[in-house]
DNA sequence: AACAACGGTTCAAATAATGAACCGGACATA
DNA sequence: TATGTCCGGTTCATTATTTGAACCGTTGTT
């Protein structure tokens, strides 16, 4: 792996959770020396993708990032064209809605929305990765990836993240091709306990899954209705999301996904 | 310079006239030899910082800068906390309010408002980079900044980018003292012509200037009475966004911002 | 006083970056 | 159709950079 990767990787470990880090700590979650990390990060400060902060001089994510994003959404508006529809899907289903896309092998949260009738909500966080095993959003996205890819993607090891998590990676790619049948993932308690998620995919113009758009219900308020509305309003959204980001829907989903709305 | 850096420089090549860029174009114009922009941009596709771009095979800027920004604006909110200050300045001048700050040694603009009684504006571009010698927001940063460093930031060749706009780097920072004195920079039609600027400078906690809140109005429309209201807003919205930031003033200027206002 | 963890630095050894030349394809010109 | 040019991309011997164990000074704890 070249140096620039090993770089990058760093603001890999900047998180809503950790937004600040030491050096040392960078170092022992990158694998990698303290003073290599030191030098990337001396790097990356010059170019303003870092700063270094206060007494303790831990590191955080710095501003040129904010100039990428920008000029990123003015040429390709994924995020700006999906909100309406998020937020309407959110509004409709009464639940947290979310779009998540693939991006270098992993999935990335690039946004959500709440709905606005009830006061208890699964809470969602912007700019999250999303573990492929233990999510509606993850598994969908994985069913419609070719084999190989969705293999390499899920990885080795699979941390069990409730009682109900797969932990298997074969039993897992198993199940894969019965979601890609049914052109959506459902899960419960696989991330978090008493959460209930559905999951549609997302297609770009080549017909290949590069996200989904998902909605996340607290257990005890998915029923039969409940989850017939919810199915019905995710066709219409990832619909008008694929739409909006110029997508193509792979030959056959248009017709499933009109039986179920 | 280490590779590291040279990666994130061909970041910097992308703009918003320029979202695409081809790889011979990308190597011309960093300077850098076609084998190693290629090495260097697939490495940066593998973390989706760029991706490639139907049969033309351009690169663009990919989506994991998006999370970035998400996580920086999270964990600092500059944008968001200045944006109320800069709105209220479009609306109570009626004319084109944005702000910029240092990064990296370049002066990136960060956000902008219009005012909305008038059909003819400036118009602005975000995530843009302005030149120091001739805008009012680059002249009032460099102004507040040690000697040593604007002289490094002014660079050696100026661009004349009108026919006002200054040319020589001496004696352009001879200039600089008396803004610091006024304790903000005004330009007509430096940057271009029949625009005039008035800028006041932002700083942090240590009373570092890292950056400026700005008015740009058609020379037209600038008059007296004018340039009086624009600059009691201008202070203002300068004190609102310094204290949103944790910034603090230098000793002296409150006052004399106060006798403006 | 002893210890550990921190951020940062050093320098010989190991490794990765570099760039001139090259390839095949697309396009324009003649 | 022949010729030339520019494109994105690749090769590989040469070169220069990256690497990491050991180190420094400081800070906070025991």
């Amino acid at each position: 792996m070249g140096t620039v990767s090993k770089a990058l990787e760093l603001l890999d470990l900047f998180t809503q959770r950790q937004p600040q880090l030491g050096l040392s700590q960078i170092a022992r979650e990158a694998g990698l020396n303290k003073a290599t990390c030191h030098r990337l990060l001396q790097e990356m400060e010059g170019a303003g993708f870092v700063e270094q902060t206060g007494p303790a001089r831990e590191y955080r994510l710095g501003p040129a990032v904010l100039r990428l994003a920008a000029l990123r959404e003015a040429a390709v508006p994924t995020q700006a064209a999906a909100m309406p529809a998020l937020r309407s899907l959110a509004e409709v289903t009464g639940e947290t809605a979310h779009l998540s896309r693939l991006v270098a092998g992993r999935l990335q949260t690039i946004g959500f929305a709440y709905g606005t009738q009830h006061s208890m909500m699964v809470r969602m966080e912007d700019a999250d990765f999303l573990p492929f095993h233990a999510t509606a959003s993850g598994m969908v996205v994985l069913a419609f990836q070719p084999d190989s890819l969705a293999a390499q993607l899920l990885g080795a090891a699979l941390p069990q993240l409730t009682q109900s998590t797969a932990t298997d990676p074969a039993a897992f790619l198993s199940r894969l091709p019965a979601i890609r049948a049914r052109g959506h993932a459902e899960t419960e308690s696989t991330f978090e306990p008493e959460v209930h998620g559905l999951a549609l995919p997302l297609f770009d113009a080549n017909s290949a899954c590069l996200g989904s758009i998902a909605v996340a219900t607290p257990a005890a308020r998915m029923g039969p209705d409940q989850r017939q509305k919810t199915l019905a309003a995710l066709v219409k959204a990832a619909a008008e999301i694929t739409r909006a980001w110029g997508g193509q829907l792979p030959p056959g989903l248009e017709t499933l996904w009109r039986d179920v709305a």
